[in-house]
DNA sequence: CAGGTGCGTTGCATTCAATGCAATGCTCAT
DNA sequence: ATGAGCATTGCATTGAATGCAACGCACCTG
């Protein structure tokens, strides 16, 4: 809507990329190098890009910052922290907590497992949303329209034999998610990894956020790894229950 | 110096402090409705803001995913994380990394104590600059103005009787600890919690990021902590070995 | 050391996009 | 029903964003 806040906003993801000079940002933004002195600019008091001392720009401190306050502002987040630790003390695995926002699923927390492997994720990375076992949860609740356009748009990458390949085989598979309550990841994102999740609703019943147990096939075999859903979903209602129990009902993302 | 990308930045610190409708936003920025709601729905288009169901908006996902990335791209954390990882093995506390970037130090990394008691933190916070351990070794190897400069901008917040109360104090401080190649923090932060803290340096010896080890007094005496300071600097030096032995020279920050 | 190349930076006239206004539409509470 | 309070829209005005061309600067090269 606004030429020249869209151009700056532009700049932010190209910077992820990696640092970029002067002419590097003009040119893929398609302006004039002295237009894209200026944005660079106005970003940079702001801090949210930081000049390097080769001259090149990169991604700033107050970037950082401001998004560890608004995962810090997430409610739920605070809520589900303790029932997380006191899972992984009794199962020893990597617990996540994951939200849906606007065509992502992100992971909001994490306790690392306590056993030497573990897995790579990190809290703000967005999640292979096409099999991710929390993905699976958050996608299968929204509402049937939204859930089919959302499909059609997405891509749909072979991490392994197993990853969801195609728009119907994930619609499928969110209508058997959404019946049984709960969805797996087995082997769909690492061949050697898998993952059980749960949902944690809001007072109205939709679902908020969803989290899961990950293990390696080197620790847990997929079966043993099943034996945990109980114990995965009392605590994903245990966190239901507080969430819808002392908040005003607030948006979940 | 872009007036309208400076007002939509804006709006993101402001929503950072919580959700805000339309009118508070337009209030906040001192512009009409109509123009808040067109800066807020670019700021949407991109990901950066989010609106709740209530209709008041939220810093997105989008700002979350571009914060872990620019993390990501910092080569010192990769390079420093299993040092730290080493280190916690070794000593059982909290291990920060952190870095200096335009008047503020954060964390950028961060292994958690194996003691039941933690302490508070999270990577990507902003760290206390006046009183932290880290902070004072980073700013302490500032250009002699630039140091004056900052110290006489900076706010000396009182959090506890030791905390560090004026830039004169600041100063002589940063001095010290600039002479020796080490710091601490005794309770200048948190009553209770002590740290120690060593550089990590570039090829160029420049300061390009510090570490500590944090722990509570009910664990360790300040005394005992102490005895940890030749570990820290070891592991510090094993970085700043490995830092400027294997990459091209990029800024640190 | 002269000359040249490749950057970032600045001042300025033009133009087009951002602005505030006023009117409209919605939702909710009374 | 009625109106208050909010978000939203279309539009005329104006002022800010733009691209150009000139400049400065550092770094090579012959």
């Amino acid at each position: 809507m606004s030429q020249t806040v869209d151009r700056a906003l532009s700049i932010l993801p190209l910077l992820a990329e990696g640092p970029a000079d002067l002419g590097q940002v003009a040119d893929r933004l398609g302006v004039h190098k002295s237009t894209a002195l200026r944005l660079l600019r106005t970003l940079h008091e702001h801090g949210m890009v930081y000049r390097q001392s080769d001259q090149r720009y990169r991604l700033g401190a107050r970037l950082i910052a401001l998004a560890q306050e608004a995962m810090e502002n997430l409610d739920i987040r605070e809520i589900a922290h303790p029932h997380l630790v006191r899972l992984n003390e009794q199962c020893g695995h990597t617990v996540h907590l994951a939200v849906y926002e606007e065509d992502e699923v992100l992971y909001i927390d994490k306790v690392e497992s306590r056993y030497p492997v573990r897995m790579y994720s990190r809290i703000g990375k967005p999640v292979a949303i096409t099999v991710a076992a929390v993905a699976k949860l958050l996608l299968a609740d929204l509402p049937e329209a939204e859930r089919r356009a959302l499909a059609d748009r997405l891509d749909y990458p072979m991490y392994t034999s197993r990853s969801t390949p195609n728009p119907a085989a994930f619609l499928r598979e969110l209508e058997k998610v959404r019946e049984q309550g709960w969805a797996t990841d087995l082997g769909g994102h690492e061949e050697s990894i898998n993952c059980v999740a749960a949902p944690v609703r809001g007072a109205d019943g939709r679902v908020v956020a969803a989290m899961s147990v990950s293990a390696p096939n080197v620790v847990v075999t997929a079966e043993e790894l099943l034996t945990l859903l109980p114990l995965v979903r009392r605590t994903a209602d245990a966190i239901s229950g507080e969430y819808s129990g002392r908040n005003t009902v607030k948006d979940p993302a």
